[in-house]
RNA sequence: GGUGCUAUCGUCUAGUGGCCUAGGACAACGGCCUCUCACGCCGUAAACCCCGGUUCGAGUCCGGGUAGCACUACCA
């Protein structure tokens, strides 16, 4: 059976969206655009106490910034922030849609799938501190207090009397369920240990997931559900659930990808190891209005979308070749989830760093110095520094640094000494660097500069190294010496492409400084 | 505890019974380049969880251990 590939991105607005959601939602996506098919977003709000403001918001912008694109339900208009729903199976989140869940319980109820039950959250609480493993299910039902006990006259008088109740999945006991996974292969699971799930609430009038989920599924014909690992023990139930509406021809493949797990220790990557170990786990910065807390964002940190991508993409997957740098579109047409790893991947952060250093290098001195600009401006303010930035310059001296740095704000560690003169110079360097005859060989170097016409690199060069050679002071020891000079340390780009972008002017006047200052300095 | 999933260098992984003396990448280390710091290039070290079985032959198939992870809610 031929059926247009559709799959859906299906996050929870409880916060900001975790890192290994994204890249669900980016293997979804790969996924999606390798058929020519569909992919969705709907918004999964069934429970209420959990929603978080702005949680939507986040998650869409997120996924635009990436460049994961949205077909159908919610996705940000383009070029703006404002949330627009486009597709026929609408509304696309589930707290719009409980009229529509209302038959399909209905349904369940009717044909004998399921039950309503009046146990209170505290009646069941105390049953599970009395016996040791409780579960709902087929042999403990019948204790309980539901429509299965209860004559329906009862029921109808405690319904009518408005007591809260939930709808529970009856599950038949002692059965083979057989999940087929396109990652890993034929799972099967007994049913006795499946419990009678709760599938709506009176309470809130929502459905939980299981049913919602189902239901939409369905309705919005998904023909692929690619979601974590985390589902796998709960896939039995929802076969079971599309079986019990009917809908078993119809189901959709399930593929259950592996989890990104801790760089360090063991267990799932959490929010809390972000902040352990001082990087992102989110793609942008999130300000939680809920709990007050910030959580820093790929984004913010200097990332570049492509390299997110790329990084994310092979954290659990890996081309049939060598291949590691791929664009959006390369992946796309590679993308295979039979190659997909069935083990958890450790999130390797030092990787994710090289990541972004192959796309940083990628980019244009232009482009990255539009992206650098604001870094730029900021870091200036905060020096109090007034100057006029001349963006052919910043682009000048982002050729001459960027291969050495990993994120665009590092360019600013490279690069300040072009803008601001230093006014201290590193120890270490003087140290190393900076010899007993270094004041002289700086004034006599002045001189030579000063009479100097042509400021050319070439015309530098075959100034100075003559004169070092004729006096045989060392070219390295004259040059690092200059060096300090010009950058207040050992280090930066060639010396001649140094001198070009300061001028003739300011390079004098740096080297006086230097030897006036370094001069009253106790080395 | 129960159920399920998983298991190759420190990390991400290649490997679908002989092309494996186990390949690539990140990180580490060493060297080259060089006025410095980087980049780059070259190189080094580094792994098949254990025990059985099947087979002429096993990292690859099977069984059993072990370990890790996930799930076990009126959360998703």
């Amino acid at each position: 059976m031929e059926r247009r590939v559709r799959v859906r991105f299906a996050p929870s607005p409880t916060g900001a969206l975790h890192i290994g959601g994204v890249r669900t939602a980016l293997y979804n996506y790969l996924f999606a655009r390798q058929h020519g098919g569909d992919m969705l977003l709907r918004i999964e709000d069934t429970d209420s106490t959990r929603f978080v403001p702005g949680a939507e918001e986040y998650i869409l912008e997120a996924l635009d910034w990436l460049g994961i694109g949205i077909d159908e339900g919610l996705r940000q208009k383009k070029g703006t922030h404002e949330i627009e729903a486009v597709g026929e199976h609408g509304p696309y989140r589930q707290s719009e849609r409980r009229e529509i869940y209302h038959q399909y319980v209905k349904q369940l109820l009717d044909s004998g799938h399921a039950y309503i039950a009046f146990d209170t959250p505290e009646e069941l609480e105390a049953k599970r501190a009395e016996i040791p493993n409780f579960q709902y299910d087929a042999r403990t039902r019948l204790q309980m207090r539901n429509s299965l006990t209860m004559s329906a006259d009862e029921v109808s008088e405690l319904l009518a009397k408005g007591e809260k109740y939930v709808v529970r999945f009856k599950v038949e006991p002692n059965e083979d369920v057989h999940v087929h996974d396109l990652i890993r292969g034929e799972v099967v699971i007994n049913s006795n240990i499946l419990d009678d799930k709760v599938l709506y609430k009176s309470a809130d009038d929502l459905p939980t997931y299981h049913l919602a989920n189902i239901v939409d599924d369905h309705l919005m014909e998904i023909s692929h559900v690619i979601r974590g690992e985390e589902w796998l023990p709960s896939a039995p139930l929802h076969v079971l659930l599309y079986r019990a509406f009917g809908w078993s021809d119809t189901m959709p493949e399930f593929a259950h990808l592996p989890l990104l797990l801790k760089p360090d220790g063991n267990g799932k990557l959490s929010k809390r190891d972000g902040d352990r170990l001082g990087f992102p786990v989110f793609p942008l910065e999130f300000h939680n209005q809920k709990d007050g807390t910030v959580s820093s964002g790929y984004r913010e940190s200097g990332y570049l979308p492509e390299a997110v991508i790329n990084f994310l993409a092979l954290l659990g997957w890996h081309g049939s070749g060598d291949q590691e740098l791929y664009t959006m579109d390369e992946l796309i047409k590679e993308f295979s989830l039979d190659r997909v790893s069935k083990a958890g991947a450790k999130f390797d952060y030092e990787k994710g760093k090289w990541f972004n250093h192959q796309y940083l290098i990628q980019k244009s001195d232009e482009e990255l110095a539009e992206l650098f600009m604001p870094v730029l401006l900021d870091q200036l303010k905060i020096k109090n520094e007034k100057l006029k930035i001349d963006k052919a310059i910043v682009a000048k001296v982002i050729g001459l640094t960027k291969d050495r740095v990993n994120f665009v704000p590092e360019l600013w560690e490279q690069t300040n000494f072009f803008f601001v003169a230093p006014t201290e110079y590193d120890e270490k360097s003087l140290k190393k660097r900076w010899k007993e005859d270094s004041p002289r060989h700086m004034t006599e170097l002045l001189a030579l500069l000063e009479a100097q016409e042509d400021w050319s690199a070439e015309a530098l060069d075959a100034l100075v190294m003559p004169w070092i050679e004729a006096h045989e002071y060392g070219v390295g020891i004259v040059m690092n010496a200059f060096r300090i000079c010009l950058v207040g340390a050992a280090r930066g780009p060639h010396i001649w492409a140094i001198t070009d972008v300061l001028g003739k002017e300011e390079t004098i006047k740096r080297v006086k400084d230097a030897i006036l200052t370094i001069g009253q300095l106790t080395i």
